[in-house]
Order: structure tokens, then C-alpha cells, then sequence
DNA sequence: CCTTGACTTGGAGTGCACTCCAACATCTAC
DNA sequence: GTAGATGTTGGAGTGCACTCCAAGTCAAGG
């Protein structure tokens, strides 16, 4: 496990939900992002802290996952709420959540709090997908260490 | 945790490595399918029975990773043996192994016995990816979580 | 002012893993 | 022997998530 995803599980388990830090905050403290990240980030500020790439960040953008207000001259900037939900929709799609379900999601949080029941639903929908998908992988490795352990007595010439 | 995986798993922790069966055979025990499946299976059956498609199972064969003789009418027909393949490439898919990757397993298998410490690092090293990903996908799981738990309190209208 | 590098847009291109199709062949049951 | 289901091939099409590109704009240092 990394040191990371521990300090986040001990955040969920031992803390009253009412008293967790906004994500945005926890995770940038999380990843050990400097604190005096300033409100007004570059796209290659944020494509670095991140590691996503600018051209996904304006494509996401462009998929209305995450909008970011420009300046004068008609540049992107981040503040540390779009940062937060850069994040966020990077840990979706590390669970392989589609663009498009990602998108619904962002269009029920701009709708205001009353969709908050179905935003939840929806997190628990997919929550159940990841899980599957954690069993299936497990499941997968525990065939390639099946693999891996029977290889010791292979004499078969084609044996897989 | 499925039923299939621990077994599974006892297994492999359990049972010296030169006792294990065949991994056709045991995965055909473990997926609870006919034992009396007969060494003539039509590409229908092979999909029914592993949950791949048809086109699948012809792609995997123009792909090289699985490979299947034909009737004297033309007709592709799977044993036991290339059951077990198609079940094994599944995993590996399962598990994100690019079809390349799998194609280069499949070509050391054919090429001889003296290719399995090369097809154990194979193994191992998409082993380590998959740990990885259920890393990922577990901090992915723990930030929903997070999500999950803090919505009680949510007031702002815009939060994520 | 001018250069250099970072940024903008719309749109095209890529890679992957399927998935579908047409046109034809074969197998099974009646 | 014929209908209808099931199979074959090569190749085209799909969907997704990027990724790249050209042509132009903007910002900072000298």
C-alpha cells in the first residue's frame, strides 16, 4: 500500500464525516503539493502537478469535465479548486469511469446541492463497478501466480 | 472476495507446485463447466462457455494468441487444451495485458521449453503492472469513499 | 521593438480492441 | 434435397481517450 492511500483510509475510517477537509485541500496535502500553490496556475502548472498532459486537460475541458476561467489575453488559469477537481476526475478515470459519466457528474454538481442524492447514487453505482473490477484483478493475479508457481514442474512443450 | 478466487488462492498457497493440475483442467473445475465436455467444441460453445464473442475469438486468432484446427468443412472446433488458452488469455486481458504482450507469450510457448524462465519474467514483470493498478485502483476506490462519506455535510453549491 | 517561448483554437490523426458486414460455405433436421 | 441455422473469410466500421498539428496570439526579457 502506498503511504499515501493508508493516510486517506485512516482519514475515512477514524474521522466524523462532517469534520474531513475539503478534497481539494486533503489531496493537495495528500500528494505533498506545495501549500502556497498560488490561485492563478499555468495549464503546464497544473499538467505537471498533476501528470496530466495539457492537451488531456483542454480536452477535458472541451469534454465540459473541467472549465477554467481565462485571463486578458484569453489564457487558461487554475485555482486550487479547479486543481481539486482535476484531481478528482484523474481518480475516476483511474478507475476506468468513462468521460461521459464523468461529465453527468459535473453537470449535476453545477446544478446546485438538491442533486447531491443523486450524485451519491451515481458515486455508489460506480463504486460497485470498482469493486468488481478490484475482485476481477485479483482474480487475474491470482491466475498468473498460479502460472508462475506451476512452472516450476512444466516438461509439457506447448503448455500455456 | 469470490468464491473462485479463494479456492483459488488456497490452492496455490496450499499444494506443492508439481501437484497442481493442469490449469485447463482446473479452471474448467473452478468456472463450475461440464466435466464432460467433449475435445470437438464449436467457436459458439467456446464463447458460451468462456463469455468471449465469436468475432472475439476470431480476432484473438488472427492476433496469433490463439490458434485453432479446422473440420474438414472448415470449421474451426477447440479442446480442452485450447479451451484452457482462450481462459488464459482472458485473464491476461482481464488484467490489461496489451494483446501484443500476450501475442509475444503465446510465440514463446510455441517456441519450446527452453523459453519458460523468459516467459516467468514475462509473467512476473506484468505481475508487478497488474499490483500497480490494484494500488491505483484501490486509492481510486478510497477517494470515492472519501466523496461518499463527506457529502452528509455538504453545503457549497459548487463542490465536487 | 523584437525575439523566444508558452499558450490559444479547431480539427485531424492515432492506437487499441473489438464489432459488424457481405458474400459465400457447411451442417442438421425434416 | 432443401430450409434455416451456423459457420467461414477479408475487410470495413466503431468507440474511446487521447495526441498531435498548424496557424495564429500573448507575455517577458533584453
Amino acid at each position: 500500500m502506498t503511504s499515501v492511500l493508508e493516510r486517506l483510509n485512516d482519514l475515512i475510517e477514524t474521522v466524523e464525516s462532517d469534520q474531513l477537509p475539503a478534497l481539494t485541500d486533503e489531496l493537495v496535502a495528500l500528494l505533498d503539493l506545495p501549500a502556497d500553490l498560488g490561485d492563478r496556475l499555468t495549464i503546464t502548472q497544473v499538467s505537471e502537478l498533476t501528470g496530466v498532459s495539457a492537451d488531456t486537460l483542454r480536452y477535458y475541458e472541451k469534454a465540459n469535465l473541467i472549465s477554467a476561467p481565462r485571463t486578458a489575453g484569453g489564457r487558461r488559469y487554475y485555482d486550487r479548486e479547479a486543481l481539486g477537481r482535476v484531481v478528482f476526475a484523474t481518480r475516476l478515470r483511474m478507475a476506468d469511469m468513462p468521460i461521459r459519466d464523468i461529465e453527468q457528474y459535473v453537470r449535476l454538481v453545477d446544478a446546485g446541492p438538491h442533486t447531491i442524492p443523486e450524485r451519491l447514487e451515481l458515486l455508489n453505482a460506480h463504486r460497485a463497478r470498482m469493486l468488481q473490477r478490484l475482485r476481477d484483478l485479483q482474480f487475474a493475479i491470482a491466475v498468473v501466480d498460479y502460472k508462475i508457481k506451476t512452472y516450476g514442474g512444466q516438461t509439457a512443450p506447448h503448455c500455456f
